[in-house]
DNA sequence: TCTAAAAGGTTGCATCTGAAACTAAAATTA
DNA sequence: TAATTTTAGTTTCAGATGCAACCTTTTAGA
């Protein structure tokens, strides 16, 4: 037991990052599965940015979600089997595929604003608006000194 | 641009740790494979408790790295077919399994660990130790907050 | 203008994840 | 002791991830 402790006391910072990462991620589909709304994190990552945009293109998604073009594809793909989404073709430039969000997306993208909005202060508790702050700081800090390959 | 800094700066929380996790294994990864090595991080994350312990039940494996079963069960079926590990009954429980490094698992993690020092190091950059402090202190607190489902 | 390079997406491969159902072996309890 | 519950691990299902290779369409350069 003590034993158990020490190693959680000494756990490194990879470990801890990862693990939070996934609670989090963990207790959005919890709450909004209890909330009878079939959606993960990473499609409503995906569903915001296209809310705001009305339109947006895989490219511009990626660099908003920061993540890979592959990621994106087949998120949208899911979402697109949901029908919570549609891709239409750019007709400026046809490599492009623009993707907006079906009545159904928007409905759905309003209904888990609420549920993010309570996770989120479930993930906070208790913690010091200062904390946050030296906390997201450190994390901005760790994605540059990470930038360059 | 002035938009796309304008969105980082505005990031949430759980992107930034998401996309901060990715970029940690990211470079682990890429300096084990820059080396030679052919190991994911969460492979490494479980080679070490096991030399550290000499032999271990997949569920302490799972409480010490915080992850579920399921997944210490498929990462220990790579782990043993790359040879790197074994898997042997336990004579008194025979529910459980102890995992024990063979020697090419030990000496995979002897020349991870440098490596893994060495990604440490990117990591933080000039970080200060307050700063790393304050964040690993907040993300137990978030753990700890989600603790209960 | 024609060809090569770049850009936006998709696909294959290996890995990783949680939830739930399932097996076998304890540990409890009636 | 017999019946029930718990525990350790595996399997299956549906997502998610990065990388590298690939196909189209654009764009740039010779």
């Amino acid at each position: 037991m003590s034993n158990e402790k020490s190693l959680k006391i000494h756990m490194e910072m990879g470990m801890l990052i990862n693990s939070a990462q996934r609670a989090m991620t963990k207790r959005f589909v919890q709450n909004a599965t209890e909330s009878g709304l079939d959606i993960s994190l990473d499609q409503w990552m995906i569903l915001g940015p296209i809310w705001q945009f009305d339109s947006i293109s895989q490219k511009e998604l990626g660099e908003i979600c920061l993540k890979d073009k592959t990621s994106i594809t087949r998120t949208i793909n899911i979402l697109e089997q949901k029908n919570l989404v549609v891709r239409v073709e750019d007709q400026l430039d046809h490599r492009m595929k623009r993707v907006v969000l079906t009545n159904a997306g928007k409905q759905l993208f309003f209904d888990a604003l609420p549920i993010m909005e309570r996770t989120r202060e479930e993930v906070r508790g208790k913690i010091s608006k200062s904390e946050i702050n030296t906390f997201k700081c450190v994390l901005s800090k760790i994605l540059k000194n990470l930038e360059h390959a």
